[in-house]
DNA sequence: GAATATATATATCAATAAGATATATATACT
DNA sequence: AGTATATATATCTTATTGATATATATATTC
């Protein structure tokens, strides 16, 4: 799936700015996919120009200009088109499984190199972080930035559902059996 | 953590080629890290020029040679300071979340904008997938070579036993909740 | 039997993406 | 007063991916 693909579905739910896009990407969606600024705002510009995107400039006093983009008929159209092409090439490819890239299970597998009051800071600080994570999936107040999209649409509830009980499942493994790590 | 590093780690476990490397990071572990050709040998080329690792060209007949790496005395010394430093850096960095890119998230995120069979088809692509992952973790015969850096080993066990039951648990909540997606 | 796909094995290169840095300002904290 | 954090965009170097090239053996399909 395209950059390009990522970022008009965000926009789908609303016009936002490059670093909304950032922001809702460093929420709970982040679990899922994650993008850095460096590929974000190129990428808006390549699609404002392919007239994919529009863009309203909204002065800001004292701060800089916030470029708002909204999603152009064009872009839903291409947006829905390169969906469906890419879900056919999800499918052909055989590739199933995500990219991953923990820095925390890497240390977690090379922790017989560790201090053990080392190893255990890791798992303290990721049970904590996890937590965190969770109390967001489950918070359901008022409609946060980094939330929004992840609510009140079936998709969303699907997701947060998985997360939650995959994210739990982790947490209590980690509880339960974190002294296999310390002999 | 950085490449070398990893690539290192892997080694600690006995010597290997570029392309047993990589089969390593397709086993199991690929839901943990991976790293493509591109990456890793060009660093291992590194690493013979800093003299971290030494390597045995071995001739097979009519295929092309295998270079087997064996981690040195420095490169010994050289990972355990780096997973050290690492470890610190990771600790004070405050991020303590996995990097991840799942395409099939995003394509059930993104489901709405689907034909119900095809987000059908991608669920039912990813069960088989998940369950394949899951039989490969509990596979308890003679040692596969993707499949020896998690076991025999504390570290080894409780990630083995971490990913069953996040898979697992994932597998479970996708079976009973699928049907969500489909109003 | 011929053709195709897959597996072993290394290497390189273009395209993509991450991460760091620059710029500018406001607010909050020490 | 000085430092850190948040808002906001943009660029640039470096790192990584994904595709491709090369070479051969085996297994599978037509």
């Amino acid at each position: 799936m395209q950059t390009e693909c990522i970022c008009l579905g965000l926009l789908t739910s609303g016009p936002k700015s490059g670093y909304e896009i950032k922001q809702f990407l460093s929420g709970p969606l982040n679990q899922i996919m994650s993008l850095s600024f460096g590929t974000i705002y190129p990428t808006l510009n390549k699609m404002l120009k392919d007239d994919l995107v529009s863009c309203k400039q909204k002065a800001q006093e004292k701060k800089p200009d916030k470029k708002i983009y909204s999603i152009t008929k064009k872009g839903q159209k291409w947006f829905k088109q390169n969906l469906l092409e890419s879900s056919g090439e999800w499918l052909r490819s055989g590739n199933y499984g995500d990219q991953v890239k923990s820095e925390f299970l890497m240390l977690i597998l090379f922790s017989e190199y560790l201090p053990k009051e080392t190893t255990n800071l890791i798992i303290n600080e990721r049970l904590l972080f996890a937590k965190q994570i969770l109390a967001l999936l489950q918070y359901d107040g008022p409609v946060t930035q980094t939330g929004a999209q992840m609510r009140n649409t079936p998709q969303g509830s699907f997701l947060r559902g998985l997360m939650t009980n995959i994210i739990s499942s982790g947490i209590d493994y980690m509880e339960k059996n974190r002294n296999i790590l310390g002999k």
